[in-house]
DNA sequence: CAGCTAAATGACTATATAGTCATATACTCT
DNA sequence: AGAGTATATGACTATATAGTCATTTAGCTG
């Protein structure tokens, strides 16, 4: 169980960072290589390999050879329900939160 | 867009850390205070109240107090929907994972 | 009010993280 | 082999994080 807690830990917060988040979005739809992930998500090159291969070694994300790109995606369905969950929470929750007071 | 992005993130990392992931499990019951939840995970008091504020500053718990004592609970059950899910992907893919190799 | 209990916070340390720039590695094609 | 493209990594910086210990704040009760 004490295991158990970590590994959770560990692919949770593979998806609680914000250049990460864009990442999981845009592989949405399917697997992409680096140099279709990094322009789309507007970072550089080496921040986003290092992002993909933290998410790869959480478990949250595969990664297929060919030739000479590398193409990444997401491993498990789930992941994408977790992220449906949670934005149905935020969708939710946003009205009347303090985080939306600034915006009037 | 980009907000929402933040939020998710947000929640998503106040999940993605071992020792706040005692207390969600801890409090899949119910709400417990802060008296009882830091000798439940064994923390020490002051490390509890810091991830119990953080979590409730990120949207995930809510707080009641009642006299002395400050009682904490999950905000949307929808949290532990996805601690389900997640618990699903590690108990399937821990199988033939180098993590568990150790193990061995 | 005095003393007690519960929770939060200040100050600090050690470590982790995200990001950048430059470079190295790996593969392809001529 | 050499040029070119795709990805990964070393070295570094700045900031964030988790944790500890001591103290403060808040509410209760005698």
């Amino acid at each position: 169980m004490r295991d158990l807690i970590e590994y959770r830990a560990e692919i949770l917060k593979a998806l609680g960072q914000p250049t990460r988040l864009k990442i999981i979005d845009f592989l949405r739809d399917g697997e992409r290589c680096v140099c279709e992930i990094y322009p789309a998500i507007a970072e550089e090159q080496s921040n986003t390999s290092r992002h993909l291969n933290m998410m790869l070694s959480a478990g949250v994300l595969s990664r297929r050879k060919d030739g000479l790109k590398i193409y990444y995606a997401i491993k498990h369905p789930e992941i994408l329900e977790v992220m449906d969950i949670v934005t149905r929470i935020v969708k939710r929750d946003i009205t009347g939160r303090h985080r939306l007071l600034k915006a009037a």
